[in-house]
DNA sequence: CGTACTTTTGAATCGCATCAAATCTGGTGG
DNA sequence: CCACCAGATTTGATGCGATTCAAAAGTACG
């Protein structure tokens, strides 16, 4: 990972305050790369320019679970105010990221109003993706969790496929066998489409 | 509903400003109500002090998802700055509600940078516990969704039955009979015990 | 060209959804 | 007080769909 001082992602200039911007380094991040493990202290939280991160927890009886798989956007936004990680942040595919301080965020956070009120926005918008993961993973079958996730996080009905199928399919909370079979399924009825890295859904 | 200047939830004075407090209203609503529609316009926010609230999502199909139930805290907070619901609040037991008007908490929270911090606090709160939750219904089997449950969300084991079993299954999105059957077999196991209006789980 | 990973297909098995029906429960009104 | 009703609880039978295990073929990369 080599620390550079490209410009920042737009979306994240606007949301953070000037002065916060001399604190970010953005560097290339290889698959394999955790950006942090479970207990460990925060320090930085990340804001992920391209390619794909998850969010992994360990259960005691040693299956993983992916929490939030992300290819755009903040990961550890919510380890602002806590003492230790509760799950690992994995990177699973090249991925240009940027790091940000979380004491200086911190800081900014409790001078500037601006600033705090556009971080409550963010949070809001992510309790309801989660809220929608949530009512897309108490889905029973394949089928219905992968037209859900189409319909509300695609743009009418076409969806960037990150680093495969595989990879959603555990997003989707699925096996990556139930998942490929669902998809040759609705791709010989007509219901769906697969190009070169997208999946888009055939209204009919 | 009627109501009444009742004393606020400790939790719930300690969170809002001194100036908010006079704006919130406190009454009993009763199985069936409902607090909000999904599309309507956001007007107030909730605290539960108790009873049992959920939201529930009507699909495009007719069937219905729990993205959520609630038996103390707020809901509807990602509401503070949305211009439509997008899902349905339901009081599915006689509970005891704070309303609290969002264009008041909105005022104070840009005024107010400790308000904000708080409120900041209790969003990665949630944050966190809807990541738990799809860490939960990406598990495959019922039984280790509720023990998930019982480990994460219960004190040592101990978790508390708001209005039966039923609406727990929906939480767990199983159906209730999957789930009445997954305790008694739990029971016979001796791995479960089950009192009035508590799960106990147990260590062996 | 070999290695690691994804993609794909197959077969067997298991757990849950579904449909059905009986019992139990608390609350309501006669 | 009792009959009655709505909803929760419980048990049973059946079928579907996903998991699981296995193996082969495709693909990217050093």
């Amino acid at each position: 990972m080599a620390p550079s001082f490209t410009q920042l992602h737009p979306e994240l200039a606007e949301l953070l305050p000037g002065e916060l911007h001399a604190f970010c380094t953005t560097g290339i991040h290889q698959r394999g790369e955790r950006l942090f493990a479970t207990g460990s202290k925060p320090v930085n939280m990340f804001f992920i320019r391209s390619g794909e991160v998850i969010l992994e927890r360990i259960g005691a009886h040693g299956g993983s679970a992916v929490l939030q798989r992300s290819r755009h956007g903040f990961v550890g936004e919510a380890s602002l105010q806590s003492a230790r990680y509760h799950c690992d942040g994995k990177v699973i595919a090249t991925s240009e990221i940027t790091q940000i301080p979380i004491a200086q965020v911190r800081t900014a956070m409790d001078a500037d109003p601006v600033f705090a009120s556009r971080w409550i926005t963010m949070l809001n918008r992510e309790v309801k993706r989660l809220r929608l993961q949530c009512e897309r993973l108490s889905l029973c079958r394949v089928q219905d969790r992968l037209m859900h996730l189409l319909e509300t996080e695609g743009k009418s009905g076409k969806y960037p496929l990150g680093s495969g199928l595989k990879s959603l399919a555990s997003e989707l909370g699925v096996t990556h066998e139930a998942l490929y079979r669902c998809v040759s399924m609705m791709e010989r009825d007509r219901t769906l489409m697969r190009d070169s890295g997208h999946l888009q859904l055939v209204h009919r």
